[in-house]
RNA sequence: GGUCGCGUAGCUCAGUUGGUUAGAGCACCGCCUUGAUAAGGCGGGGGUCGAUGGUUCAAGUCCAUCCGCGACCA
């Protein structure tokens, strides 16, 4: 950019535009290669580009709409200025930022007070409060508030006019101790009064504003109306001149009026330091006017891209009236039509549109969009006109917006509807639109356009700083050529901070940007990241909750991998289970993965991803991890291929991944892809089968039947005791009296009339496989309350299943194993010898 | 300065309309496992729910004030 501003003083406006060219498309690429890197999807071939042709024409057909509708005007006002770029800002090109300033207080002298009310003491000044004292040059007046109570300051030979309320603060700040309080007046009847300019031999009256407040200063507002919007509209009331002595480039102007010693000095503060202002202090003191100078912390408004302060300055600009046609009460109609995620974003848009000032839209620069106005030198007015402005849309789509700046004005009025009233010499103009126009004309360059989108779009989606950015502009574009909302919802999200919740920001050294991560981490990692934050308020960022994202990653990789190991053997077609005749466990899974798409698919639908992406990991370890891979590992290994308990199992795998698979796909595309392949192809990537082409998962019909919901109870029960054999098993395990939970048995002792054990009751050898033990002993005794004892299984270890026995038999070959294996052996192999 | 939002274990988040002893995952510590192994299991420690005051039989949950952080606005 620096670049840029260096190449901007040696080229012309066409070379200007060339570069500002190269160096956007080669963002573009930098930016499409992040996204295409997080797994985006989108239709890359055909990206749109503000800077396309077919694009810049849009820009102006909706322009166009302006103009006809009478919403665009010229004026002369106060806009906000950057020196360094010499061009207007608006509102949605500031940043506020902190800056010390001066703030003074200044005398203005009031040579004929005497009336009624006003007998002062002394000779009488007005003292007004400034934290710009450069603008004092351009002072035309001072204001008051008509209802404010005004009091008589005296002290020594002087009297001075302060704000009854700031009295204190006034008398305090400017060491006027003992003074003495004289009349006292309401603001209203100081109307009219004339006092002078303290340094130009100027008149400064006494004008009325609702403006003026207590909180700070004195009470009397120095008033420039070519250097403050309120002020310029008080100067209109007062028949005052929007008069600006600083020139573009921030220089005071040798108009006749300026002071000798201000002329060529700059109004742009470099370094902390402000050459005008130490000039106008100067002059301040020569003439006895300034009564006191400090520091002053506060926030200022600076230009986006230069960093710097930026000036208010009352220049000729085309602005667009917002509240002509109504067009803001239509808009603030628009916002309540849409759906603004989260609702608070309702009334930020709200206020931003009825807070904003009309839109200055001109630029003083080459690139972008031009106005197609033309200017008469001779008289100095301007010329737009709609017709016009189609003219140049038709040729800009034609050539591009080059054209403008490559052609004469002969050659861009050829063949043009030019209005009969124009005369002969205009010239076409220089400016460019706002670029907020152009990113504010998306939906109709884009969504109206393309033939696979519609208008309004389905969801606009940015920062929550955008209600004042692109959410509005968008919005006023399409009141003014659509009447209603370019968007049905509008989304918006915090910004990344630190683990401090402090914002990152590029003076703490290294920033930490998403792209860093995806070196570090993958893109998946990423996506998970962004997805489990909660982003309707900071998005916190840092290695330690990279690391804990990885290993919730890592846990869902190895679960995919332990199941489509687990069905190496299993075809859908021939081996299935029906699942009513499943097993109590893959039942019990079942309904957990029905609750786990339920969970999901309403998160996800409500916009709160990490309430999806919580739940998917409490699946993944909870569900898959803890309990269900680790129960189903015996019948899964030891039973022979096509028991009817591993088929079953095999079965529910295979549903229970299907719909995984698909509930993590857009959190970690890459890797949800990869398994797809592998359970489809048994290899990885391929075209064949694309899990981003499939449905979203739905639960199966049979999922949750009256069967299914009392397995799932059963096995519910059955796993919250296992919690309570655990802790026995536990204490064996700390005093090494086992290893693994397969070396114990338990013994559960209980009431046969109580739930518990009734249930465990009916569970049968299977028991022994929910809690992953060599045995389960139940021991029905009346009247007691359920207990389980927990001891080292007698008898000998089988080798194949590694449960205990008490003797293992002759399985031929295969040595000596439990009878159960030596089962399944004998029915696998037909002959054992 | 104004408006809005956030503040629950080391981290990310749950905590329905106020109602048992505040939860989960990850991290940490101890043990086990080695046929999910650059994996897995079990047990455990850890929170005065930002602070203070108030309403209530009862407050993480409602109210007020304050503190910290963030966004927007001036």
């Amino acid at each position: 950019m620096k670049d840029l501003q260096a190449k901007k003083q040696s080229l012309d406006a066409l070379g200007v535009r060339k570069a500002c060219a190269e160096f956007s498309a080669a963002y573009i690429e930098k930016q499409r290669g992040q996204f295409k890197r997080l797994g985006i999807l989108a239709d890359w071939k055909s990206e749109y580009r503000t800077m396309d042709p077919s694009y810049e024409a849009e820009i102006l057909a909706g322009f166009a709409c302006f103009v006809e509708q009478g919403l665009v005007y010229r004026s002369k006002k106060p806009v906000y200025w950057s020196i360094p770029c010499q061009t207007a800002l608006a509102e949605a090109e500031i940043e506020y930022k902190e800056k010390r300033s001066f703030s003074i207080w200044v005398a203005f002298p009031v040579p004929q007070p005497a009336s009624k009310q006003l007998a002062p003491a002394h000779p009488l000044s007005v003292v007004i409060w400034t934290t710009t004292p450069w603008t004092l040059p351009a002072n035309l007046a001072v204001a008051v508030h008509p209802e404010l109570e005004y009091v008589e300051v005296q002290h020594g030979d002087r009297s001075f006019l302060v704000a009854s309320a700031l009295r204190d603060a006034f008398v305090a700040a400017c060491g006027l101790e003992g003074a003495t309080d004289g009349f006292r007046v309401k603001g209203r009847a100081l109307e009219g009064l004339i006092s002078r300019h303290p340094f130009i031999e100027r008149d400064a009256p006494i004008v009325l504003a609702d403006y003026v407040t207590t909180d700070a200063g004195t009470g009397c507002v120095h008033t420039a109306p070519g250097h403050g919007l309120e002020d310029y509209q008080t100067g209109n009331k007062y028949g005052l001149e929007p008069y600006c002595p600083v020139r573009d480039d921030g220089t005071y102007a040798d108009d006749g009026k300026v002071p000798a010693s201000l002329v060529g000095i700059t109004v742009l503060e470099t370094d902390g330091k402000n050459p005008a202002n130490i000039a106008v202090l100067e002059l301040l003191k020569t003439k006895g006017a300034l009564l006191k100078a400090q520091a002053f912390e506060h926030q200022y408004p600076h230009c986006w891209r230069s960093k710097t302060p930026v000036v208010f300055r009352a220049l000729d600009q085309w602005f667009v009236g917002l509240d002509r046609t109504d067009l803001r009460k239509r808009a603030l109609a628009a916002v309540g039509e849409v759906k603004w995620i989260p609702a608070s974003g309702e009334n930020r848009i709200r206020a931003a549109l009825e807070g904003r000032p009309d839109w200055c839209i001109s630029r003083q620069r080459a690139w972008g969009v031009p106005i197609p106005a033309f200017y008469s030198p001779s008289s100095g007015e301007s010329y737009l006109d709609a017709a016009v402005v189609k003219h140049v849309a038709k040729k800009i789509a034609q050539y591009g917006g080059d054209w403008w700046w490559a052609s004469s004005t002969d050659e861009v009025l050829a063949g043009a509807p030019v209005p009969a009233a124009w005369p002969k010499d205009v010239r076409k103009g220089t400016d460019t639109l706002d670029v907020w126009i152009d990113s504010g004309s998306s939906h109709l360059a884009v969504c109206a356009r393309h033939p696979d989108l519609h208008w309004p779009a389905d969801l606009y989606l940015e920062g929550s700083d955008q209600h004042r950015g692109w959410f509005q502009s968008s919005l006023w574009t399409a009141m003014v050529v659509k009447g209603s909302a370019p968007y049905r919802a509008v989304l918006t999200h915090g910004f990344v901070v630190n683990e401090k919740r402090q914002k990152i920001s590029k003076s703490d050294g290294k920033p930490q940007t998403a792209d860093d991560y995806i070196k570090k981490y993958g893109a998946d990692i990423v996506r998970l990241w962004v997805a489990s934050e909660n982003y309707q308020s900071d998005i916190p960022l840092s290695d330690a909750i990279f690391e804990t994202v990885s290993n919730q990653y890592r846990g869902m990789r190895n679960s995919l991998r332990y199941q489509l190991g687990n069905l190496y053997d299993f075809n859908p077609i021939t081996d299935a289970v029906p699942v009513a005749k499943m097993t109590l466990v893959d039942r019990w899974a079942l309904v957990e993965t029905a609750r786990l798409i339920r969970d999901v698919t309403d998160a996800c639908e409500r916009n709160e991803f990490h309430r999806a992406a919580a739940a998917l990991a409490g699946f993944t370890t909870g569900v898959l991890s803890a309990t269900y891979h680790n129960v189903i590992k015996d019948r899964l290994y030891t039973s022979a291929p096509n028991d009817l308990a591993r088929r079953s199992t095999q079965t529910a795998i295979d549903l229970i991944l299907r719909a995984y698979l698909k509930l993590i796909a857009p959190f970690v595309p890459f890797t949800a892809d990869e398994a797809w392949s592998h359970l489809h192809g048994r290899s990885e990537y391929t075209d064949a089968a694309n899990i981003h082409l499939e449905d979203w998962p739905v639960v199966g019909a049979d999922w949750e039947d009256e069967a299914a919901m009392a397995a799932h109870a059963a096995v519910a029960r059955i796993q919250a005791l296992a919690a309570q054999v655990n802790v026995p098993l536990e204490k064996l395990r700390q005093d090494k009296q086992i290893g693994q939970s397969l070396e114990a048995v338990v013994i559960v002792t209980g009431d046969p009339a109580e739930p518990d054990f009734a249930l465990l009751s009916q569970q049968g050898t299977a028991l022994a496989e929910f809690w992953i033990l060599s045995g389960v002993k139940l021991v029905p005794q009346a009247g007691v309350p359920l207990s389980f004892a927990v001891e080292k299984a007698p008898g000998v270890r089988c080798p194949r299943s590694w449960r205990w026995v008490p003797e293992l038999v002759n399985a031929g070959r295969f040595g000596m194993v439990s009878p159960r294996c030596r089962d399944v052996l004998a029915a696998k192999y037909s002959n054992l010898s």
